[in-house]
DNA sequence: CGCTTTTGACCTGCGC
DNA sequence: GCGCAGGTCAAAAGCG
């Protein structure tokens, strides 16, 4: 029920988070990968949070993958029954600090209604940046203590990519997969995670991410369709009320 | 009671 | 064709 690669596929903004992965065990698929620094938290919470978006995940398979210490877990989304929504999670194997998600298929199904959401953690989060906008309220089961300690997302949400959003404009409605509160540490890859480089990409975001605060535009793909920027990214959340339709 | 997580088994794809 | 490894299924158990 995935949508096809090649409709996925039409947009420009796509391109930078979207890939077409040949792996090398499986088909062609299209996935879209994030990765997600933890910092030291790594390992150590239990309960930092949900897995990031805002839809609600079912953990359905725990995989341990070679050449990796750590596992990889697999989660469906559950937010809707017949959502063919997926996504891998697990650590970066070169630094367990960093979490590595990646997406595949698409939710067939409108997102949660943020509106209230929204509202409320703005009211209680007063500290939240500017960028704040998309916080996303976590549902009820997201709140659930993941407490893999190893393998899970602990407290960052992530920002899959605006990719999924072409694909929904492709089927029948929009949606972003998660539009979440931005991290400084999250991170949004282009590339295979696991290439055999995947050391000198991770030093590469590393220097990202300890020298930088990361800017939402730096971390979104989708801010950069406009040349003229900055107001972009805003622009794209102004937005928001149509893809989640709020009451 | 309903939903999620866990976990072992099974299925499928790819490389040799 | 075989073996390996990733991905998925499904039953059991746990939790709110």
């Amino acid at each position: 029920m995935d949508s096809s690669p090649s409709r996925k596929l039409g947009s420009n903004v796509s391109e930078l988070t979207q890939e077409i992965q040949t792996s090398k065990r499986r088909k062609v698929v299209e996935k879209t990968v994030v990765r997600v620094r933890i910092g030291e938290n790594a390992g150590k919470l239990k309960n930092e949070g949900p897995p990031s978006d805002f839809w609600s995940w079912r953990k359905y398979g725990k995989k341990p993958i070679k050449g990796s210490p750590h596992p990889r877990g697999y989660y469906r989304c559950s937010t809707s029954k017949g959502c063919s929504a997926k996504k891998q999670v697990e650590r970066c194997r070169t630094d367990a600090s960093v979490l590595i998600i990646t997406y595949t298929s698409n939710h067939n199904h409108p997102g949660p209604d943020l509106h209230e959401s929204n509202l409320n953690q703005q009211s209680k989060d007063p500290e939240t940046p500017p960028t704040g906008h998309l916080d996303l309220p976590t549902t009820p089961k997201q709140e659930k203590p993941e407490e893999e300690t190893e393998e899970e997302e602990h407290d960052h949400p992530i920002v899959p990519s605006c990719a999924d959003e072409n694909v929904c404009q492709g089927n029948s409605f929009h949606y972003l997969q998660s539009p979440i509160r931005f991290s400084q540490d999250i991170m949004i890859s282009q590339d295979d995670p696991f290439a055999d480089n995947s050391e000198k990409r991770h030093d590469t975001l590393g220097i990202v991410l300890d020298e930088e605060p990361i800017s939402c535009s730096r971390l979104m793909p989708f801010s950069a369709p406009k040349p003229e920027e900055n107001n972009d990214f805003f622009d794209e959340l102004e937005e928001l009320p149509h893809i989640f339709v709020f009451h």
